[in-house]
RNA sequence: GGUCCGUUGGUCAAUCGGUUAAGACGCUUCCCUUUCACGGAAGAAUGAGGGGUUCGAUUCCCCUACGGACUACCA
């Protein structure tokens, strides 16, 4: 029985998406496209405490700077199953949570969360683990344990209440994980979970499953942190009698820190000093604190080089190829492939996918970051034409956009200084000579060429019996104030003859030693 | 603590019982280059430990160790 591939991104509005998450959206979206099928963004927030704003725009904003689309969902209009959004769909939990009660398979609870700490902190002085479970539930108070007309009256008068699944005390529940296989769990380890909350809201658990059902999802391909509850999952599918169009499950490997252990956190870009988050931006923490951080995208990195690397942290085609384009990755993509262990995030690794895009971006497209850099800085002057040939130059020296400029000022301004350790072991009596003869056999030249450049060069250097060896870099330095760029003559025809005589003239004023 | 999942070089990883255990990043050396980079060549570096199964285990099983996730009226 082949169904339709129809998998989705579920994530919650609590904060920034992080580039983890981002991970398992672009690999739920890679298999849908494999497969032909739908992909959608479903966004669960049943917790309303926790509800951040601007969280579901930072998400469907982040997905679509890395090339991710959706088929139906939130910020991609909708579709079919609107809506998209578990809070909207708030009423159409009610009547599968009393389909349970009614079929003896869930129960309410009237328990205060005082009386719930009381119970567990009794459990754990006893040295029992404290659950709310099928021996326990009868110490409590909920519809099991007390009489009916009481549980009537309490129903009536609107006390707080939630709704428990009543789980077998002692059954194994198997189910099978396309990437780890068969997996078994008993319902002695597990508890009678919270499926519908005293606020009127279905918890994830619930929620997740019923949408799944009515948005007819084939595959659940999530994070390695929801293999714990996959059972209960697997249980709500069974009571509900839905085991039948049951999704399979594929819980992914987890993104992990680049040092130590544990998984990647928020934390870790601005201690490590690299991105954990698609886009640069700004949310409240959970004292309310604003937090800020920064991007892959303000830290200039392509989108296309972010996708592929981040199909390859716990996927590989099995292969040699490494740079994959979108649609290759799609064509090579299965869940087969995708390891069970977390893989440590590498700065290095992540740096040299975004060198090998930005060497094979267009010119123009660089060009036009690049003159945003400029710009900003408030110069101007500058051509087009100009910028396009400067980034032509540099794309080959640079990793990140962001160094166009860091790297490549000099093409706008003035060098604000010259490189000290070129300057303290190339610079001597002869070099102030020798640059006074550049300038005046550059002088006359009407065509300035590259050609020229290194002719007039040469025959300065011949003149004063300098060695390139010597003085190669030393011109750079006058020129540029770095120790390394692009090819110097060409650098030197692009900053024009004028720019050039001026800048020698300069380094000839003040550069001592 | 309990349950579950995992474990090939520093990192990402291939191998689906038989290989000199790929490849990439990073690192080192050399070549190219009148600099830096690119490119090219070479090198160091790996099956957590212990038991089995087998003619033969990195590969299958068990134990131990280690790592991780989960353990809320959060997702």
């Amino acid at each position: 029985m082949d169904r339709r591939v129809r998998v989705r991104f579920a994530p919650s509005p609590t904060g920034a998406l992080h580039i983890g998450g981002v991970r398992t959206a672009l690999y739920n979206y890679l298999f849908a496209k494999k497969h032909g099928g739908d992909f959608l963004i479903r966004i669960e927030d049943t917790d309303q405490t926790r509800y951040v704003p601007g969280a579901e725009d930072y998400i469907i904003e982040s997905l679509k700077w890395v090339g991710i689309t959706a088929d139906e969902g939130v910020g991609f209009g909708d579709g079919p199953h609107a809506p998209y959004r578990q809070s909207e769909r708030k009423p159409m939990y009610r009547q599968y949570v009393m389909q349970l009660i009614d079929a003896g398979l869930a129960y309410y609870a009237f328990d205060t969360s005082e009386e719930l700490d009381a119970m567990r902190e009794r459990l754990k002085a006893s040295n029992v683990d404290s659950k709310y479970d099928a021996i326990t539930r009868m110490a409590m108070k909920n519809s099991l344990t007390l009489p009916e007309d009481e549980v009537k009256r309490r129903l009536d008068n609107g006390d707080n209440y939630v709704v428990r699944i009543k789980l077998p005390k002692k059954e194994d529940v198997k189910f099978h994980d396309e990437i780890r296989g068969w997996v078994n769990i008993n319902t002695a380890q597990m508890d009678d979970k919270v499926l519908f909350k005293s606020d009127g809201m279905p918890t994830y658990h619930l929620a997740n499953v019923v949408d799944d059902y009515l948005m007819n999802i084939s595959h659940v391909i999530r994070g390695e942190e929801w293999l714990p509850s996959a059972p209960l999952h697997v249980l709500l599918y069974r009571y509900l009698g839905w085991e039948d169009v049951m999704p399979k499950f594929a819980h992914l490997p987890l993104l992990l820190k680049p040092d130590g252990n544990g998984k990647l956190s928020k934390r870790d870009g601005d201690r490590l000093g690299f991105p954990v988050f698609p886009l640069s931006g700004a949310f409240p923490d959970k004292d309310g604190n604003m937090e800020s951080f920064t991007g892959y995208r303000e830290s200039g990195y392509l989108p296309e080089a972010v996708l592929n690397l981040l199909a390859f942290l716990g996927w590989n085609p099995g292969s040699t190829q490494e740079i994959f384009s979108k649609q290759e990755l799609i064509d090579a993509f299965s869940l087969e492939r995708v390891s069970k262990s977390g893989a440590k995030f590498d700065q290095n690794k992540a740096k040299w996918f975004n060198q090998q895009y930005v060497r094979h971006t267009d010119n123009a497209v660089l060009a036009a970051a690049l003159k945003k850099e400029v710009e900003a800085r408030g110069i101007s002057g500058f051509s087009d034409e100009y910028i396009t040939q400067v980034c032509g130059l540099m794309k080959e020296k640079i990793s990140f956009i962001k160094e166009l400029w860091e790297m490549g000022s000099y093409f706008f301004v003035e060098p604000a200084g010259y490189d000290e350790g070129v300057i303290e072991k190339k610079w001597n009596d002869r070099s102030p000579l020798v640059l006074q003869d550049i300038i005046q056999l550059i002088r006359p030249i009407d065509q300035f060429t590259a050609f020229g450049f290194e002719a007039a060069y040469n025959d300065a250097l011949t003149k004063n019996g300098v060695s390139n060896k010597d003085f190669m870099q030393l011109l750079r330095v006058c020129l540029s104030g770095a120790a390394g760029g692009p090819p110097i003559f060409e650098m030197g025809v692009l900053f024009g003859k004028e720019v050039v005589l001026q800048r020698l003239q300069k380094a000839l004023d003040t550069i001592k030693k």
